[in-house]
DNA sequence: CGACGATAGTTTACATGTAATATATTCTCC
DNA sequence: GGAGAATATATTACATGTAAACTATCGTCG
């Protein structure tokens, strides 16, 4: 009855030590696979992950935001902000801006170009999407969504 | 009634476009918030993930492998492989033999010293893994892995 | 037997994630 | 009003993931 397609997929000789051990292994890999895909088309157009990511948490916002605030909304820990703003202002998508008024802030605002590139990638990015989960049922896709937010509960609970 | 935790974690002012768009999101954030806590216990053990992954598929074995065999069980692209392997040898966790049949080939085996680290580690992998998703039941459980499972199918079907 | 293609690993260059530390500012409180 | 805590970023050191190019072997086929 169980398919054991993960097992086999990781070529595993043992069996599962428990239903626990084999979900969040799944969650593993099944992000990896996905995140390699999105980063293959972000890649096409000069772009990483995290880089798209800045770009769409800004367009998000509306208006330029603080490096902290960018950085709360991913996962990721503060340091690496600076060297991804960086590489971003580089390219001409971002500019900084100091704030006057409080001058320990740094204003980071989507350029006209950034938001070209944004534009240009919104439909790839959903057929992306569409390809990867559309074969779930919309019934499927909402109950997943909802397991997820349920396996969040413990993280949050523990330690934020 | 839709719980909106996602929507809400990310502090997004607008709906997402769509449940593929919301569910993608939540295996990414889902993942990478275990990864933390588990990158968190291995650190304490001077491990990554990574490298408690190879060390992990050492075990299951249970004799020596390629290199190539290694990554493949990982998601990894083989590249990442020797600096990986490196530093576990650098521990004294794992040993490079080179087959003498087919001198390309380079063995990696388990140490004793990298099998008592791993034995080590059992009790606090499996007690995390409890206190992370141990709240959902073993019918949740087995649902989020068939979900996740039925979400690989597009990745291996487009492209292995 | 000798060139050629395939295979196993390595190296290099670059973007990233994490931790620890440093710097510039601002806030708070006596 | 000034010392010290708190805040916003930056810097540094290290492990990793990705792509591309390179090396060493092996196999095969003419």
């Amino acid at each position: 009855m169980t398919t054991n397609r993960l097992q086999h997929e990781l070529k595993k000789k043992h069996p599962f030590e428990s239903p626990e051990q084999e979900a969040t292994l799944n969650i593993i890999r099944t992000n990896d696979q996905f995140q390699n895909r999105f980063g293959r088309l972000f890649r096409e157009h000069g772009l990483t992950s995290s880089q798209y990511n800045v770009l769409r948490i800004l367009r998000g916002e509306g208006k330029p935001m603080p490096c902290l605030d960018i950085a709360e909304r991913m996962v990721q820990v503060v340091p690496a902000m600076t060297g991804l703003i960086d590489r971003l202002e580089k390219q001409g998508l971002v500019r900084r801006d100091r704030c006057t008024e409080d001058r320990r802030v740094i204003f980071i605002e989507l350029t006209d170009k950034g938001a070209g590139l944004l534009h240009q990638l919104d439909e790839p990015v959903m057929e992306l999407h569409r390809n990867l989960i559309g074969h779930l049922s919309q019934t499927e896709l909402k109950e997943l969504s909802r397991l997820l937010e349920k396996c969040r509960l413990s993280v949050s609970g523990v330690f934020d």
